[in-house]
DNA sequence: CGCGTTTGACCGGCGC
DNA sequence: GCGCCGGTCAAACGCG
């Protein structure tokens, strides 16, 4: 894994020049208890997935035994829409839960928390698409003004998103997508590069930040899915063995966050030194 | 000159 | 019916 290049690249550059060999024995110790920590949390975030899953499962079955669980989650919107179609269908109670999944899918909807610097105004999270801003709105409950993309890839692309600053902390942008692309990423280049970076998590039903600097969580508030499956940008399922790459690129990618790996190497240099 | 952004006007849904 | 609010439109504007 990276962390033990980290690791090893901080032994190398902070503490063999020094070489004092208590201090190497230290310093690997303290490099073996962190690489079994690591090891640790990956374990307990693929339990975590897994009871996730399981759950989702049960949900499933739950919702099937009872098709007319009511839909808590949906908007006034689709409550309206869903009440319209209802009332002038005469179609069965499966072909209403066919349009009712379809309408999910075309109201997929997806959360990113952003991290931004302080000191960066705009609302452009970068996101490997080419979007076109046509509307900007101050909204009742954020003194922040929200920021309306569409698509620019494809004309015929439905995807949109909503951009808006976080009102209890401005240096966090929120991004709402709304559908799914019907294309490729434009450059993948731009998932990785520039002010801010994302990382994506499908199919979990809730809303919650997790960012560490320059970095983003996506939650997808879709409910439509019952299991947990990590798709990609293209919308494929993937298997188990994804999920456990998935659950390791999570672990990885935090360890290629510069930031930490210098406060990891300040931290433990200064442990050492003074 | 073309393209993207800005911004005020407009529209539709919803609550009262 | 009216007002509020979020979302969208489109003309004006700026920039390369």
């Amino acid at each position: 894994m990276e962390f033990d290049t980290l690791l090893n690249t901080s032994l190398d550059l902070n503490v063999t020049p020094l070489g004092f060999p208590d201090e190497r024995s230290a310093l690997i110790d303290e490099l073996n208890r962190i690489s079994a920590e690591n090891k640790r949390l990956t374990e307990m975030l693929i339990v975590v997935c897994e009871n996730y899953n399981e759950l989702q499962s049960r949900l499933m079955e739950y919702k099937t035994n009872n098709p007319s669980m009511d839909n808590t989650a949906a908007s006034r919107k689709r409550k309206t829409e869903i009440n319209g179609s209802a009332s002038e269908s005469s179609s069965s109670d499966e072909e209403s839960c066919k349009k009712l999944n379809e309408e999910h899918i075309k109201a997929k909807i997806s959360r990113v928390f952003v991290q931004t610097q302080a000191s960066d105004t705009s609302l452009i999270v970068k996101d490997g698409y080419q979007w076109r801003k046509y509307g900007q709105k101050v909204t009742r409950d954020n003194p922040c003004p929200r920021a309306y993309f569409k698509c620019s890839h494809a004309p015929t692309c439905p995807v949109k998103k909503k951009v808006q600053r976080c009102s209890e902390d401005q240096s966090v942008l929120v991004a709402t997508y709304e559908g799914e692309h019907n294309h490729p990423h434009t450059s993948k280049l731009e998932m990785t590069s520039g002010s801010n970076r994302c990382m994506t998590l499908s199919s979990v039903p809730c809303s919650n930040s997790l960012s560490s600097s320059q970095r983003s969580i996506t939650l997808d508030l879709t409910e439509q899915k019952m299991s947990y499956d990590a798709r990609n940008s293209n919308g494929e399922v993937h298997t188990p063995e994804f999920q456990q790459f998935l659950v390791e690129q999570m672990a990885s990618s935090l360890t290629e966050d510069p930031n930490f790996k210098s406060a990891l190497a300040a931290a433990i240099s200064g442990k050492f030194l003074h």
